[in-house]
DNA sequence: AGGAAAACCGACCAAGTGGTCGGTTTAGGC
DNA sequence: GCCTAAACCGACCACTTGGTCGGTTTTCCT
């Protein structure tokens, strides 16, 4: 059981940082110390490999560092800023930052695998949903103003943080990230509620 | 010298649809049907064959979609907002879309192949570095308000449209660009020069 | 027509790929 | 101690990869 989870954590390292078809059993087998036979004795395959990987990292990192810190509070538009703050802060503080885990899968099996597609895009849809939820939550709490188009304002806080975190990959991440956050403080001021006129 | 052009074309669809290192030079050849020979008699390696491609169409390709139709018009904000409309659009009606060429070889070649990334970053650098002075022409001008950040505007609007881009390929392109669309329009219209109060 | 250079062919190579399988080690119940 | 089954080993397989090279065809200039 040790085996099967030490694997499937290098093996997340190692499709994250080279890809996954970038990455052979080999290589993750290599830096275990591990054969073959150990492999093909617990999974079934590479592919049925990455679903578990999938299914117990993946899924429990996107919802514990995007969706668990924004969900449940009152001021969405606050946690939304404080959420993204952290996330970018230890993308800079992370030498080996590859981008955003999930941002970096779905580019590299669109078209490709469908199955894992299908496992990738469940994990999407569950922090999209999460997030238009949220949003309309704090449009009934008076957080946000009542003209947002919560699926709009998701859709577009999902696309710049996937891309800024694309962009902090290598070059100064540390001006990009606070670039970004100063622009996206000023977008979430946006939606905030309008102060009704004198 | 036709040979060589198509093997480019041909070359750059293929790396762009299946990734570069998921794309075998005989799959290129098959689709030519033209020989390993020819290949090594025009390229030295698959390597200087795709920097070749990166120079030659890539960088035409990102100049003409998203540089040119930005720079030297008057208001850049009605500018950006036409060009990243049409570029969605036009991503919208390709059924073989598979996100933002730059960004997904940008996500591909990280950390693997510096010589690629050296050409990647510059034909990004030469985008961004237009964006901003664009931005800056815009505040000389009047278009931009002058308490804007012109670099962390063209970060945050690289970010959003690099994201977007990942976001449209598979599910509901259409939709999720008409969301993007609105929110964008309103993230440019808070960097709108402020009425002076009455 | 002739000849040389440019363009192209395709068999071949070493190194790797995912996956198989017969066999050995290890751990736990009796 | 014994036996079974889980865990693991590593040689092996068919196949693909990027790249080489001796040779053939095309092209074009004189």
């Amino acid at each position: 059981m040790a085996t099967m989870h030490r694997m499937q954590t290098t093996g997340l390292e190692l499709f994250y940082s080279n890809g996954y078809y970038n990455t052979s059993v080999d290589d993750i087998l290599k830096k275990l110390s591990l054969s073959k036979g150990a492999f093909y004795y617990h999974f079934e395959s590479k592919e049925d490999f990455f679903i578990q990987i999938i299914q117990n990292l993946l899924a429990r990192k996107i919802y514990s560092v995007l969706i668990e810190p924004i969900e449940g509070h009152d001021d969405p538009l606050k946690q939304i800023l404080d959420c993204f703050d952290d996330a970018l802060e230890t993308a800079v503080h992370n030498e080996m930052d590859f981008g955003c885990v999930l941002n970096n899968f779905l580019t590299e099996f669109r078209g490709k695998d469908e199955k894992i597609m299908k496992h990738l895009c469940d994990i999407f849809s569950i922090w999209e949903v999460n997030l238009v939820s949220t949003l309309q939550k704090g449009k009934f709490n008076g957080f946000v103003d009542r003209h947002v188009d919560c699926e709009a304002a998701a859709t577009f806080l999902i696309s710049s943080y996937f891309g800024v975190r694309t962009l902090m990959v290598g070059v100064a991440p540390s001006a990009r990230k606070y670039r970004f956050m100063s622009q996206l403080r000023m977008y979430l001021k946006s939606l905030e509620p309008k102060t009704v006129a004198v």
